[in-house]
DNA sequence: CTGCATGCAAATAGTTTGCATGACG
DNA sequence: CGTCATGCAAACTATTTGCATGCAG
């Protein structure tokens, strides 16, 4: 993908999310278009704390809680991806906020979002298999990058 | 799976645990015994209260500071599978310690774990994709179980 | 006996909640 | 202008840590 399709894509996700706010009669405060456009454009996973010490970079004033309301908010509606970690590092996706593969460095914490074959049929066979209806479903993959392979 | 087949795996579960241990010169105490037969036999995935809650059923005097000591422990040794849910429930498996799917009822939090294609390919086909290198995945499933479809 | 394990309490981290004040629509 | 969002602090939950005492090897 080149950098300028990446720009407008961000920019489609911000919409899609206001689109989702603006239906369901919730406001649009100047600290949550920060929180949605940091969401929206972000590739690299940010914890709630990074979120927050950037939007404070605009609204100093601006709450923890806010940012967790906000993200609370976007779970409901479905337009952000939380990766929960077992250390209680939860990370978050508002660029692609659909089930989607992950591969994470366990040094450096450095996580990719490669494309892959489709996991739906494993679902199906899950399903299937079980008798649960499936809604959705998280695919993490854990090792090390390349840099930090060599680093150690 | 029958029944004497399970039991008889829940020992040499219990057999490997404790080898572990003694390969690296631990110490067996009564209340370590007691966690390790739990994990060892356990199908429920059960948390750490659980845990704690079932252990002083046989000494009262356990605290949950134990709990959590063991299972790091047996999570260094890899002894035991951790499930953490990004709610900050984390549930523990030491019947089957090695990385498999789970499905998860998001009503009642019964989780299966059904057998399924190996997942090994993918590991193999994201190492290739990003350089790194893969030692442990996790791929769960979010759904309603059967009954919690019906009482809904 | 010697050192690792236990148990208790206090500390920590992440997240949630209550409520008075502020501002979006 | 009414209502929902914000910001602050306190509350909560899960987990970790420090240290004196206990017990396994």
């Amino acid at each position: 993908m080149k950098g300028t399709e990446r720009a407008k894509w961000k920019e489609e996700r911000l919409a899609q999310m206001l689109a989702k706010l603006k239906g369901r009669d919730f406001r649009l405060t100047p600290q949550r278009l920060a929180i949605l456009t940091i969401l929206a454009g972000s590739e690299e996973h940010p914890t709630v704390d990074e979120i927050y010490t950037e939007v404070r970079n605009k609204f100093p004033t601006t709450s923890i809680a806010t940012v967790y309301k906000t993200i609370a908010l976007l779970k409901e509606l479905n337009e952000v991806l939380e990766l929960g970690f077992p250390d209680g590092s939860n990370r978050y996706d508002g660029n692609r906020p659909y089930p989607h593969p992950h591969v994470i460095c366990m040094k450096c914490r450095k996580i990719l979002d490669p494309e892959i074959a489709s996991v739906d049929q494993l679902s199906e066979e899950m399903k299937n298999k079980t008798g649960y209806t499936i809604s959705s479903h998280r695919l993490d993959f854990f090792g090390l990058c390349p840099e930090c392979q060599h680093n150690s």
